[in-house]
DNA sequence: CACGCCTCCTGTGCGC
DNA sequence: TGCGCACAGGAGGCGT
């Protein structure tokens, strides 16, 4: 479940740490599904980058690539716990470890050429990073006025714009008034929607993530967003902005939580 | 081509 | 009390 601000969380925290060291040694346990790590080897930490919700190792001629997906954790520690879910550990010079722990398998790692994303299609096709200048009004206005999939749909698939997951999608939609199986923003809300995404994910920053059940920081804490959340995980309690209570249902395969007085039933 | 549904994975929590 | 099943979801992949 990390999203956006729980990977940058992680990257802040653990850039200080590996950047300019060498790795020593790559393993990882879990067959194909993490493959090629030993070109890891010897290779040094030249920079820690974040493109939506993957992390980019930058290990000169090579570049390590890592998903958290719904339970990954990466940290550094003197040792590698004894965990049954560590399915990664790079040795860094100096003695540290680089862990990769994930529950549940859905987290992936790979190591590429620099750039070359080809294998890795949703990076490849990666919308611009909401928090910086390359997210336009103006695109985003036209993206979203599309008549296409709901604007759920929309948001989750990495395209129109990078990092989003579920957990801030309904928050961003919640904030905008905007009902998650709408099609076809018009302007203004698509304006107040591309406000609500920038502010809910900085925000989220600010308070290094949401731990909702598995996230941990880089240091293996949780966030403290969770409490300032106003639907997600709410169903039944009392919408923050008119008292009504939250409603959950199901859009696009997810569990969707929207206030009903708030954010107007789609036209269709 | 694009949209939408299925699958992977495992711990948690709830219902019977 | 204990068992068993539904649920959680990012993204790849496949079918329509």
């Amino acid at each position: 479940m990390p999203e956006l601000p729980e990977v940058e969380t992680i990257r802040r925290d653990i850039a200080p740490l590996i950047v300019a060291r060498r790795i020593e040694s790559a393993d990882a346990a879990g067959g194909p599904r993490y493959g090629r790590v030993a070109e890891a080897v010897g290779r040094t930490v030249r920079a820690l980058a974040r493109r939506g919700k993957y992390l980019l190792f930058d290990l000169e001629d090579r570049e390590l690539v890592i998903h958290l997906g719904m339970s990954g954790r990466l940290f550094v520690a003197s040792s590698a716990p004894a965990s049954p879910h560590l399915r990664a550990e790079f040795g860094l010079e100096g003695g540290d470890s680089l862990c990769f722990v994930d529950m549940r398998k859905f987290g992936t790692l790979c190591i590429v050429r620099p750039g070359q994303y080809a294998a890795i299609p949703t990076l490849a096709r990666m919308g611009p990073e909401p928090l910086s200048d390359a997210f336009e009004q103006t695109a985003f206005v036209r993206a979203v006025a599309r008549q296409g999939p709901c604007i759920k749909a929309v948001l989750l698939a990495q395209k129109v714009v990078a990092g989003l997951g579920n957990i801030y999608v309904d928050e961003a939609l919640h904030r905008s008034g905007i009902h998650p199986e709408s099609r076809g923003i018009g302007r203004a809300q698509a304006l107040r929607l591309h406000r609500a995404i920038r502010d809910v994910l900085t925000e989220a920053i600010e308070d290094r993530g949401t731990t909702f059940s598995l996230y941990r920081d880089g240091h293996l804490a949780e966030g403290r967003h969770y409490e300032r959340l106003r639907v997600y995980d709410r169903a039944g309690r009392p919408c923050p902005a008119c008292g009504s209570p939250i409603a959950k249902i199901r859009v696009a395969q997810r569990g969707t939580h929207y206030c009903p007085a708030c954010q107007s039933a789609p036209l269709s």
